[in-house]
DNA sequence: TTCATATTGAAACATGTGTTTCAATTTAAT
DNA sequence: ATTAAATTGAAACACATGTTTCAATATGAA
């Protein structure tokens, strides 16, 4: 069967090269492909609160002959669609069963699926309770350090980001050179600890977890077993479901979590956190420190 | 949400008393749902050689007004069947939302919720052809250099603790005290360099990712917009859904591909691969690395 | 057979389609 | 400030759309 290129890529080709009116239309194409398959131009137009002659355009300046060649593309793109929806299923299928070396683009899927169950499964285990305690504590913290070894480290560094734009509190171990004792020495009662770790657990982390417990300051973790050891050495224990038909264990479940408990941590911290957000924001704009156009 | 009935229900209430023309076009439209939704009666009718009026007057034995119902009844049925697993996560949420009652775990389920419509979204527009291609060049480059800034190099940082277990070529420009411009001054064909860069942009990374790509390596982007500067620049750039009810975005979706991708790499990399994996992770054990029992 | 009725497709029809023209307006360059 | 080029939408355009008409044909009843 031959493969007719998707619109993401057609338009991505040339998107730079776009009148504003055309990106317009052309961001309005990639998300609804299907309106551009199945209805006129012309209502394609009102849907998008643009000029037919807008659309018309759009499908040359994306070389195409003519707009019909364009909405060929997207007719294509559901057929696609449907397609890598049937893999889904089957793929999901054969999750649980061995994975066979035949190896093809199932691989994929079957990880995304597994993702989402592994959500779903947060959704429905999660302790609101627990949640909430954890983010006052985070929120309320004298101090807070973070802290994990490889995959638990970046985990622990996308928390740390968001963090540091609400608080100017939040501290990585070992980052910026300076070693995890240091991060941990002046630590307790009133300061917080978080940490993520999965299997497997390496050794510092856990050491440096009961340090900080017995120091007084409050440990939350984000672990995947009911044998891991921070279940009895963290005050505030998350686990989450790390399935995954590859070697390496997911993190995604992880991630969600950190980003709904950051969610509530904004929520809790008010006008104070949002400021500083804002602040953050514009004081890196005025610095040039991020690109634009 | 109003469900409409499926062609086949709208075609067996009145098929026992249809001539047999109007037949052979009424199960033509069962079998070809997607060909009346998004061609029009006169290409239907030549496709299913017949004449054209007899698929309006099909539509007319069928109770519709005229034949743009009838075609409206097809176009739901494609929707129908490509929104089939979103309405079953979308019912999940649901379910969990009722189970558990309380004001502020809005936040947290909204969140979560996002994060699977994100992943749901990356599942069915990813381009597996581009997601291959990716895999290869990653698999199969002389070196491989990842950065981002922020959010974006905690998750690079997460991509390259798993590359690391399988690959010895794999850095992360600014990791371990060195300047980017270290890591990409011998930097050439036959390269790799991969990123991830989520509104807001960081400046450094698109002139890093243009001079990369300057030098004749491959770039490997993922973003969330159309309008990024790496869509342009990227040699391979795949786009993904930032979605959250909170002030930053999500960075699930981003994570979710990025785990696909590392397993599809794996997969290339066959058994160097895997032993490799099975060796750092066996000397990581022996030099006590793991915390144990 | 004969007649009435139902089915069918070619051609004509009104209407809506995608496209082009063109004047108004914005944008960029000098 | 002035000019040139690019962008944009209203209106006009040629053409294709779905529908209807109508004559040809098939079907069935007497």
């Amino acid at each position: 069967m031959q493969v007719s290129r998707s619109i993401q890529d057609t338009i991505m080709a040339r998107f730079d090269g776009l009148s504003p009116k055309l990106r317009r239309a052309a961001e309005f194409v990639v998300e609804h492909p299907d309106e551009v398959a199945t209805r006129t131009l012309r209502q394609v137009a009102k849907a998008a609160n643009l000029a037919p002659p807008t659309l018309s355009r759009l499908a040359r300046a994306l070389d195409c002959e003519t707009y019909e060649d364009l909405r060929e593309i997207c007719r294509g793109e559901l057929k696609r669609r449907n397609r890598i929806l049937a893999d889904k299923a089957e793929a999901l299928l054969q999750l649980s069963t061995e994975t066979v070396p035949g190896a093809k683009s199932g691989v994929f899927i079957a990880q995304a699926g597994a993702a989402i169950e592994n959500i779903q499964d947060l959704i429905e285990s999660i302790d609101l309770e627990k949640l909430r305690s954890a983010a006052k504590t985070l929120a309320t913290a004298r101090k807070v350090v973070l802290f994990g070894t490889s995959s638990g480290l970046a985990v622990a560094q996308y928390f740390a980001c968001m963090g540091r734009l609400a608080f100017d509190n939040w501290r990585v171990a070992g980052a910026d050179g300076s070693l995890w004792a240091t991060s941990l020495t002046d630590i307790g009662p009133g300061d917080a600890v978080f940490l993520v770790s999965i299997r497997p657990y390496g050794n510092l982390p856990v050491r440096a977890a009961q340090a900080a417990r017995d120091a007084g300051a409050e440990v939350i973790a984000i672990t995947d077993d009911l044998a891991s050891p921070y279940v009895s050495i963290a005050s505030e224990c998350f686990i989450v479901g790390t399935e995954s038909p590859q070697f390496f264990p997911s993190h995604i479940a992880a991630l969600a979590l950190i980003e709904g408990l950051m969610g509530m941590i904004v929520r809790r911290g008010g006008n104070k956190a949002a400021e500083r957000i804002q602040q953050a924001e514009s004081s890196a704009h005025s610095i040039g420190e991020y690109w634009v156009n």
